[in-house]
DNA sequence: CGGTCTATATTTACAGTGTAAATTTACATC
DNA sequence: GATGTAAATTTACACTGTAAATATAGACCG
């Protein structure tokens, strides 16, 4: 489903396989020295290729951050994966504490991911990990009450709010807008209004 | 309240007032050209000066851009007000709607006011717009149940819980995350819970 | 008024970035 | 074995932020 390793080695010409490469270098960046110091030569010197090597791959630096947020996406997707057999209360909150626990332990990553000049989102490396993303808060979002629960877009909007609150998190919090006050422990889920759910019982 | 004028008026020496002209061409430049385009360079080009006279003023690019987020900042604050006199439930709506509308309407700046990269959030001039809008949202968050609504924290929850939700939803929104499935026609007041208020009539 | 001091601004230089063009390399294919 | 082509390098250029040395002009005081 979240088509983790892309098995399609190529494996040939002078390097075997530079395009992984780089953008393993580039993981490797973000969690060792940071966002600032992810440039293509930064990049291509890890790799230990020429700095206009990554052109024949990436086209240009867009393309290799895209690139490298698109692994992000995988990798956040596969944190806010439930053990098997879950409730949807525990699913919900593996998905939230997750996505949490993603952005403090990578936030680097997490930057360059939801960065709109760094990262091109029309191109389609990112249309999967972000519909399996969405998949999860969809599946989550479902039985909240929405104003009239006979609305037609109820699921829309419960879907949408489980986003925006769990991203409004996980932003500020690595901005360092809660550590004061006492509010840094406060963690996701005392966030979450419980009582949005018609019945704890009822949730599966 | 804002401070917002700052009449502590310099004018002398050469330029006149070069550190409020930067900080304007700034605003300028990521209002027509983009955030890509806002540079030293740039801002010191569009005052008529070297450029490296903004050195004397902001110390480096981070003082400089901190200082336009600042009054971005001020800005976003002036966004949120509500009429006067308004309830409590008018001038949460101001508060939601304007900063969504703010974000909106100023895409460059407000990407440059919550970048970390960019801004340095220990810097003095950011804490009395900030506390200002947080006041704002504490304000506006009185009286949202919270689990049991004896714990003490109750108001901290509530207040975390509307930044994360506005600025999730402004965030989002502007990365096009929204931009499908008819989620465009959805706004931050779709997504309120309006039953997580103990009694409409009760705000005040 | 004249001299000195200091904040302001400029000039010059440098390391770093992404990108483009021309060139070289090495594998695939026939 | 010759040719074609993808992959990688070399070289060059425009742009960025920063630092150091220099020039300027108002402030301040005798």
């Amino acid at each position: 489903m979240s088509d983790c390793a892309g098995m399609n080695d190529v494996r040939k010409y002078h390097h075997g396989d530079l395009k992984r490469a780089l953008i393993q270098a580039g993981i490797e960046i973000l969690r060792t020295e940071g966002l600032d110091r992810l440039s293509l030569r930064a990049c291509a010197e890890r790799a230990g290729v020429s700095h206009t090597a990554p052109k024949n791959h990436f086209g240009n630096l867009s393309g290799l951050l895209t690139a490298i947020a698109a692994e992000g996406q995988k990798l956040l997707c596969a944190a806010m994966q439930p053990n098997q057999g879950a409730s949807r209360d525990d699913r919900r909150q593996a998905a939230f504490e997750g996505y949490v626990a993603f952005a403090r332990a990578n936030p680097a990553m997490f930057e360059l991911m939801f960065s709109r000049r760094l990262v091109d989102f029309s191109e389609p490396v990112l249309a999967a990990p972000l519909g399996a993303s969405a998949a999860i808060l969809r599946d989550v979002s479902g039985g909240m009450i929405w104003g009239k629960s006979d609305a037609p877009d109820a699921d829309k909007r419960a879907e949408m709010f489980n986003w925006c609150l769990v991203h409004g998190f996980a932003t500020l919090a690595l901005q360092g807008v809660f550590d004061k006050d006492g509010m840094r422990d406060i963690g996701i889920a005392d966030i979450l209004p419980g009582f949005a759910f018609r019945d704890p019982a009822a949730a599966e």
